[in-house]
DNA sequence: CTGAAAGCGCTTACAG
DNA sequence: CTGAAAGCGCTTACAG
């Protein structure tokens, strides 16, 4: 952190390279040859003398500027190429304030324990599908991807992280109630796009998929396949999305007749699903037509259904949430509600680079519509 | 892209601003304890002449230069708090030629699909005990990780990222053999450090696990069960991982008088090591001790053994290698060759960081030691 | 211990 | 279409 020694390789042997240079154009052009651009950086002035051309020319045919001459601009490009040139990142930075980055903030509740934190956030197939999606998305447009996860005790830091001018905007990953974070991102003014409806009222895009649908969905296979004792495994229900998929599974089964609907809290983890699952089976036998309220808990509700004794289907019909890669690593292979996060979250890149070209835009957000994938085991 | 309007909330405000601070740090205490900081950007100079000094020591004290009075300095940070100044990132850079960010580059082989391909890398549990360990031992430095997967089909695009100066030094996941990556960033000359023994004789730091010493560890396990019909699921062969692991395992029986060792090659993933399993044990039903290498093969092997009829351990052991979350997912728990991940990951960005400080320092190599975890599945 | 000045490497009005 | 010049917001010798 002390030092101010350039990152880079030999950043020492500078000024006997421009020495070189100044000898001419055909001197470079051997010297660059013979040693392909490795560990040294070459700065815009100097292709701007290679090419015999101005500074603001060389930065014009880089930036892709119309105007220049098309003989020029060959004569610049291939200065560029003879030197190696690459622009520096910070100076450009530093003037067209831009970053050609952005963040994927991961805002969880408090952990008691950071690294089995990180290593959940990081191997969690929901998050790997919403970075794989993001990353996708910015891809073609040269933006590189920041993930910051994050609970209560360092938000601090993150904002700290958005103030410094790192990134150019934000994509919020936040789902539990009380999280303070979408609304000091808010205030922040920085560009942002949350993955969820926030649950304080700020006026900020966000991108979701109707929860309530999904339950409907789920709720609709059981019944048609014949299950007439139905039960759920919920997520946390201080998650907006857990508890509109407990009260969406619930509206349907009602408007069809069924009332006492037993439901057990999980945590959206393969062992809650698996304690989940064994307590509900425990304390009511008779259920026929489960809906769980992810594929991960789904996996481990399997688990505990089949050990105890339960064939599935057909003793008890199982339908999960999500169609994540958990759901193949099920046996029999889960049937299951689809949440298309992958392009969720390329919208919300989409959606966040459209804001960061255009500051004023309006908030908005845009739902998408999950739809049951059919497997074995309802 | 083409815009060069600020990032952050109303810039355009910014001379209004200045106007009201001219006015003297009364007035730009008033201004900014009523609206925190929030969207706008005061400037150092800004910082420099509410508290009435230059901006050379505004600099000293954000950056804890020791030489600084200590009244000063706390008027400094007075004003730094009553402006809500933040340093801008980009300017910083362009002079001390440091990011504070390192890159984590993920390099696999090529793959058929993105989309897949970026959802295995981020849900793989390998690479996110990586992701956590590097995160963990980075935080109290203050530099953040840019995670950038990449195939051979961009690697020119990750070579390019990497000259443009956004890191300070790169930590490389890369196993496959044939993989042209660690000897591109080591031709770059930006520090770097690799996650396993490269294949091609470059000086570079790397860190790695005594991988022959842990498939031993689960040779003598298996042996001292009783089991004498040993297999093995090996990774990938042209991983070198992949390799010695099979060597080592095979070299411990042989010594013991155990030859013709019979194995199946899988592909480090749980459905490759469900079909691995299914295929050995067709071939080869005697089988009484397997060491499949890795947990998540493992994990779908288990499945395969059991559909089949056999009991784990008692008509079959098994053990596997890693001690991921994926070894608490299988049924019987997994014992299992426990690779210190999170730790060697840990001491990839602590010797990438001597590096960046250091950089004339010679490359070295770390090797940690594998550890048996007894559980139940052998 | 502190300040004035130079400079990091770009982009972008502004002239021509 | 092109160039000279200003300026982005910092850090760091260099004097004092």
């Amino acid at each position: 952190m002390s030092t101010g020694a350039a990152s880079f390789g030999s950043g020492g042997t500078r000024g006997r390279e421009s020495a070189l240079r100044a000898s001419g154009p055909g001197a470079i052009t051997d010297r660059m040859s013979s040693r392909p651009a490795s560990g040294r950086h070459p700065t815009m002035d100097q292709v701007a003398e290679a090419a015999g051309v101005s500074r603001a020319t060389v930065s014009r045919v880089i930036n892709g500027a119309p105007s220049v001459d098309a003989k020029i601009r060959e004569m610049v490009q291939r200065a560029i190429a003879e030197t190696g040139y690459v622009p520096n990142v910070a100076a450009r930075s530093l003037v067209t304030r831009r970053s050609n980055s952005v963040a994927l903030v991961i805002s969880e509740p408090d952990r008691p324990d950071n690294n089995s934190f990180l290593n959940r956030i990081f191997t969690d197939p929901y998050f790997g599908r919403i970075t794989a999606g993001a990353t996708t998305a910015l891809r073609p447009h040269d933006i590189h991807l920041v993930v910051i996860p994050t609970d209560s005790t360092d938000h601090h830091q993150v904002i700290r992280y958005l103030r410094q001018g790192h990134v150019d905007g934000v994509l919020l990953i936040s789902s539990h109630e009380q999280d303070t974070l979408p609304r000091q991102v808010h205030e922040l003014g920085i560009p942002a796009v949350v993955s969820a409806r926030p649950t304080s009222p700020i006026a900020v895009s966000f991108v979701d998929v109707d929860q309530r649908l999904g339950a409907r969905l789920a709720a609709e296979r059981l019944l048609s396949r014949g299950c007439r004792r139905l039960a759920t495994i919920s997520g946390p229900l201080d998650i907006p999305s857990g508890l509109d998929r407990l009260d969406g599974y619930r509206a349907y089964l009602a408007e069809h007749g069924f009332d006492a609907v037993p439901s057990v809290e999980g945590d959206f983890t393969r062992a809650g699903g698996e304690a989940a699952a064994r307590r509900l089976l425990t304390e009511h036998p008779e259920v026929d037509g489960l809906f769980v309220a992810s594929d991960l808990m789904a996996e481990g509700a399997l688990r505990a259904v089949q050990d105890l004794g339960r064939r599935v289907p057909d003793d008890l019909a199982v339908v999960g949430f999500d169609d994540s890669s958990a759901a193949l690593d099920c046996r029999p292979l889960l049937t299951t509600v689809r949440q298309p996060v992958e392009e969720m979250a390329a919208e919300m890149a989409e959606v966040l680079l459209a804001h960061i070209a255009a500051p004023g835009r309006l908030p908005r957000s845009v739902t998408f519509q999950p739809t049951l994938v059919v497997r074995d085991s309802a």
